[in-house]
DNA sequence: CGTACACTTATTGTATACAATTAGAATGCA
DNA sequence: TGCATTCTAATTGTATACAATAAGTGTACG
């Protein structure tokens, strides 16, 4: 048995969930964690509900077996919580949360950034760009391509850092904040786009310094609006 | 229900409400997955080897579906890993996910060393202090106090650094490093102790700066000395 | 009335049977 | 022998029954 191939990590989890065409057939938890991870995004899950495990399997035409082992991982990205004999609640991501996660990707993220410039591919690079700007010309403004490309810009960097740990730390991170930010920020969703624009000319530039400051104060835009129009 | 299955029912209820107040009652899964964190630690299941679900639930006393709940909560944290239909490894760390997790661990376990400057309690301060001139001492080194004492230092200001999710990222991290530490490092512990007690000067003179760096040189240190005897 | 207690119901926790899949052995053929 | 193929055994994946527990409801008693 080979010792390397046998990691899966969760951004690479979160990959294949995307080109899922390529994939055979998933099985039943695998297909209970795709549709939940959505419900939950799409909050037709919404954030202090309690989940009734019957009821939800037979929803997705799982049994409970499979549909715990889904809850489970789920647990494990931080999507939902439990306690001992209490049924799992979908986790609301309150304000102190959401600064501690974002304080948190302010130091990291930042780092992966600096760590990338340089070592992005030039045509994806410019890909994110042109979606950028594309999607700061939509009206209304498409709350559904502002995630998909928020998820492109950021994974283009952190996905090129280069330390697969830091990536799937902040895959997790990444995950809880964009629940509170769906929930509770969406007026400030189109200004993002300059801020990444910012930080995708420090990674052309190959500017390590300024991709860390520019990383950094995406993050730290985010929290004083957070701090100003929810505190 | 007659009145002698009443009152036994009454006893039995004060009973578990006594014992939940002391320990929380732990279940068939939670005890397997303290069972199971402990064979990994202590090197009883080694990495790399794999995971015979029945044979392991049989020696653990459970059925496979909470053994099952555990191995899944392991995997959440990194000990074990998994790929589709195939059996659960328990997880091998090698020098390049112990760099990369040291590298993570400099950044923003110096960050949280820094937070913690001047917000611990001096008691558990001096406690841990005097715990670390005592282990110098043991001849032979004593490696089970190392691993308590490694711990007590470490949650010092971790847990002290005021970001819950900073300090259960750092949790996850020292897990993994902890893994590779044990099995491929052993020389090295002695040599913390002096590093532990400059982190330990600067938390108790406040200095933020002095605990990042103290902090940062300590990572630092185990990075080089891996690179150096293991690469 | 209100409170506490027993009782019923709903829900989570666990065991186990069975299905699907994988790995390995045996077999056939060139 | 070497290779591919088919059968067999072992193991993981899933469904489901049942046990333990928590939540809710009604009732007796003060």
């Amino acid at each position: 048995m080979d010792a390397t191939a046998r990691e899966r990590t969760k951004a690479e989890q979160a990959k294949a969930s995307v080109r899922r065409s390529a994939t055979p057939a998933p099985n039943a938890s695998t297909r209970a964690y795709l549709a939940l991870s959505n419900m939950i995004k799409d909050r037709v899950l919404k954030g202090g509900q309690s989940i009734v495990e019957q009821r939800l399997a037979d929803e997705l035409g799982v049994s409970r077996t499979p549909l715990r082992e889904a809850l489970q991982r789920l647990e494990g990205e931080g999507l939902v919580t439990k306690l001992s004999n209490q049924p799992y609640v979908v986790r609301q991501v309150d304000l102190r949360d959401y600064l501690q996660s974002m304080n948190v990707r302010k130091i990291l993220e930042a780092e992966a950034a600096a760590l990338a410039a340089g070592r992005v591919d030039i045509t994806a690079l410019n890909e994110a760009r042109a979606h950028v700007l594309e999607l700061e010309q939509s009206e209304p403004y498409d709350t559904h391509a502002h995630w998909a490309c928020d998820e492109q810009v950021h994974g283009l960097f952190i996905n090129a850092c280069g330390n697969k740990i830091m990536a799937d730390m902040l895959f997790e991170l990444r995950t809880t904040t964009r629940l509170f930010e769906i929930a509770r920020l969406a007026d400030r969703l189109r200004r993002t786009s300059q801020e990444h624009i910012a930080i995708l000319d420090a990674l052309e530039a190959s500017d390590a310094n300024a991709a860390r400051k520019a990383m950094a104060a995406h993050a730290q835009s985010l929290i004083d609006f957070a701090v100003k129009s929810v505190g």
